[in-house]
DNA sequence: CTGGTCACTTCTCAAAAGTAAGTCGCTTTG
DNA sequence: CAAAGCGACTTACTTTTGAGAAGTGACCAG
């Protein structure tokens, strides 16, 4: 388990260079523009097209159907068509993304302790 | 502590709306580009702008000195000067920043089982 | 005095994101 | 039955952001 890089590297590193390439990856993923807000507005109840332009404020439409399209090849989001008339498209988190966005839960409350109220 | 927003709420939405926005804060700092890399490579030991460029592969100058530069005066890194010769310049982690990378390491731990092992 | 290092800065150009409008199937309204 | 609207996108165009190469200035070694 221990290796030669590890004795290598200063005892204060947190991290040796594939657990710190692993985090960036998931990072690449949730700090990819609006796909933060767009899998939190999944979590919050988001179901539709127009509801998570709704709880993603500020998001274009080309963006959504993008992001929609990039999150459901990486396996984060299901979409099904409910052939109904009209016909109705829904777009739900899969586990992977919901137990994602339970890891981000303690950023909540580093933001809160340490970002400036509101300032924008 | 229990408002009547959250009653309105589903029951199965985590989060709501001010958490949400909190957590989004904090994923738009680690989000921004290169930051995740950089932030990174201070908790691996870098310390000088050399450092900095070396563990964080793919970053040019012009990226490293303003996300630098933000980061500073997000209060996320500080900027020492010492007075030697040659003039050398030191970046180190604040407690803030530390805390924030201990908060992202269960990611690594997602990103092991979820994420494809590499592919690109 | 030529060349090299460190910590940047300035430039140019391509990629990404924003804005506005259009499309397709279907439904409601007059 | 024509006109207008809705939901879920797509297309075309403009603006912003970022990448890449090169340059700067202070210092030092040969």
């Amino acid at each position: 388990m221990t290796s030669s890089r590890e004795a290598l590297r200063p005892p204060d590193a947190p991290v040796d260079e594939e657990h710190c390439h692993r985090i960036l990856r998931a990072i690449d993923i949730i700090g990819t523009r609006w796909t933060g807000p767009i899998l939190l507005a999944g979590a919050r109840g988001a179901r539709r097209f127009k509801e998570y332009r709704a709880l993603a404020p500020g998001i274009s439409d080309p963006q959504l159907a993008l992001r929609l399209k990039q999150l459901q090849a990486r396996g984060l989001i299901e979409r099904t068509v409910i052939p109904s008339t009209p016909v109705q498209i829904k777009y739900t988190l899969t586990p992977d993304a919901e137990e994602l966005i339970s890891l981000l839960q303690p950023l909540a409350h580093w933001s809160e302790r340490h970002l400036p109220p509101e300032d924008s």
